[in-house]
RNA sequence: CCCCCCGUAGCUCAAUGGAUAGAGCAGCGCUCUUCUAAGGCGUUGAUGUGGGUUCGAUUCCUACCGGGGGGACCA
């Protein structure tokens, strides 16, 4: 609907002009509200309310059948509400459209590559990585329902400096090796190291002077538990798990280094390979092989974004850490360098354990930290699913434990579960007619006019636009946002207006309402990675 | 010292530069003979501070004050 709006609005005025149509949160300024009459009104130099008039006059002129009013409003606004019939035309739609409502081909030229997780398989996932997991798994689903070609991708670190620390971790955990351990190494120093070095004691042993072995061999078990963990308890999916190993055994870090001094963006100094990162907004450059001839971990990056894009994919999407900022420069310069189309670097802010009003500090090495698994755990996969996706990667998210448990029996998600759930009710003890569900014409819509019925359609007819947002700027709070707003529209209307009992043509009309709602429900919970329930 | 993010109700979070700043939880009142009360209705309550930009600023700029993260030829 916002795109009928939007498209009757742009023949309307000079091409070029920004639109932007919204939903106002107050009924009183219509059903869309835009304020283009602004910046019209500054480029021709006269009053926006003038400009909001002669739009208006326009609207009506063109729209007649489509508006039920149009007005312009002080200071400049122009607010538009649609005609009943074509709201309740539109319920049709939803019905008929059904699991493909709200998708679209927006996309289907594009191949995205989403990767997310991507933890070191050095101990279990931590809650940072759970955040991220959510975050890259809804987000990825949003973008192959506007039709894009989307792989879920796990990069793994399984090689390099980390995998022999904890192949030393466990050594020492087994009270092996200790002479040869430098004072100040880092080492993993979790339960989870003193449980595998104790299950696997007679193979450490036998290992003990080669920590990478030993370390590799650790962390295909523990990456083995994080898919489990990702899969069967966060229902968090992955298409592939591309090895860091195979990355260099392709030699793609040797073929990106190549193309790099092909554009002329790399230079040698103090015996270090570095890539001219500076050109490209990093703050420094930086180093793609130390004066060892060690690669960097960055090096293997750019060899990694160089498979993705000769891959064929024309966007890359790469969900991080925290601990990744100071990272972010540098691997949208190599992005940009490799060709890649579009690049998005989504860095998740940090996750302030709370438990008892009293911060849990997190440290794998230390081996402090509550895992994604327990948090899952304790307050349900749905739960915790729901309320990661609510908040703005951007923002630092203060969990706190014992409520996030205290509170999951009565935590937002159940209450936009429970619409479903009344929805699905309703539909139920209505077998009869949802048989005529599917046939059912226009005009026995005609009775839904109340205000309840009115808010609901359009809070439906909202999907595809929430839909559309959400791919374009990748801001996947907005999902659950707009699903407590759906939830509150529909308990609403079931508090007000009943199904059941009522005339056959009323029932029949008003069942279709909430059948479409049961749809948009279940498509939008699908996108968000939640299960539907039809009883609580 | 430099860079990034955040600061909104008692708490956790929303708000593409728009109109009277919204939810949930917590608190206080109502509300089930009727499709599940995990619901509905009412009520209390907030933009860290000072400047600036403009028709309009929670949003943009700037200086402070707080909180978090990062800074290496580590990952």
């Amino acid at each position: 609907m916002r795109e009928k709006v939007i498209k009757l609005l742009k023949s309307l005025i000079p091409a070029g002009t920004p639109v932007v149509v919204s939903v106002p949160e107050d009924e009183r300024f219509g059903h869309y509200t835009t304020n283009v009459a602004f910046a019209l009104a500054k480029a021709e130099h006269v009053a926006p309310l003038a400009v909001a008039g002669r739009l208006v006059g326009e609207l009506m002129r063109r729209g007649k059948d489509f508006f039920a009013r149009v007005e312009a409003k002080a200071p400049g606004f122009v607010n538009v509400w649609l005609a009943p019939d074509v709201l309740q035309r539109n319920v049709i739609e939803i019905v008929k459209r059904g699991a493909k409502f709200g998708a679209s081909r927006a996309l289907a030229k594009e191949k995205i590559q989403v990767e997310f997780v991507s933890a070191n398989p050095t101990g279990p996932l931590t809650l940072a990585n759970g955040r991220g997991g959510f975050l890259g798994d809804a987000l990825a689903n949003v973008l192959a329902f506007v039709g894009a070609k989307v792989e879920r991708e796990y990069y793994v670190n399984n090689t390099g400096n980390q995998i022999a620390a904890l192949g030393k971790s466990l050594t020492v955990a087994l009270g092996l090796n200790l002479r040869q351990r430098a004072p100040d190494e880092k080492l993993y120093q979790g339960e989870y190291v003193k449980a595998w070095a104790a299950v696997h004691a007679r193979y450490a042993e036998q290992w003990k002077n080669d920590p990478t072995k030993l370390g590799e061999a650790a962390a295909r078990d523990f990456l083995k538990s994080i898919k489990q963990t990702l899969a069967k308890k966060a229902h968090i999916r992955f298409d592939r798990f591309t090895s860091e190993k195979r990355i260099y055994q392709k030699k793609y870090p040797t073929r990106a280094l190549a193309l790099f001094k092909k554009k002329g963006v790399v230079r040698k100094k103090d015996g270090a390979v570095w890539l001219k990162t500076t050109a490209y907004g990093d703050d420094k450059d930086r180093v793609l092989i130390t004066s060892n001839g060690e690669p960097t971990y960055f090096f293997a990056d750019a060899g990694h974004y160089l498979e993705t894009k000769r891959r064929g994919f024309t966007t890359k999407i790469n969900i991080l850490g925290p601990d990744h900022y100071g990272y972010k420069a540098r691997i949208q310069a190599a992005a940009q360098l490799l060709g890649l189309k579009r690049s998005e670097v989504i860095i998740t802010q940090a996750l302030l354990l709370v438990r008892g009003g009293k911060e849990v500090k997190m440290s794998k090495r230390r081996g402090e930290f509550v895992t994604f698994e327990e948090m899952v755990d304790e307050v349900g996969a749905d739960a915790a699913r729901f309320l990661s996706l609510s908040i703005s990667p951007d923002t630092h998210i203060n969990f706190d434990l014992d409520l996030a448990k205290e509170r999951s029996i009565k935590n937002p998600v159940y209450y936009a579960q429970y619409a479903y759930v009344r929805a699905k009710g309703i539909l139920k003890k209505l077998t009869t007619y949802n048989l005529k569900l599917k046939t059912v014409k226009e005009k026995a819509l005609k009775c839904l006019n109340t205000p309840e019925d009115m808010r609901l359609i359009l809070k439906l007819l909202e999907f595809p636009a929430v839909v559309e947002d959400t791919a374009r700027d990748y801001q996947v709070h907005r999902l659950p946002r707009y699903a407590l707003e759906l939830a509150r529209a529909f308990h609403n209307f079931y508090e007000k207006e009943r199904v059941v009992g009522e005339t056959p043509e009323v029932a029949l009309a008003r069942a279709a309402l909430v059948n479409a709602t049961g749809i948009v429900l279940k498509n939008l919970f699908g996108l968000l990675g939640i299960s539907a329930p039809e009883k609580m």
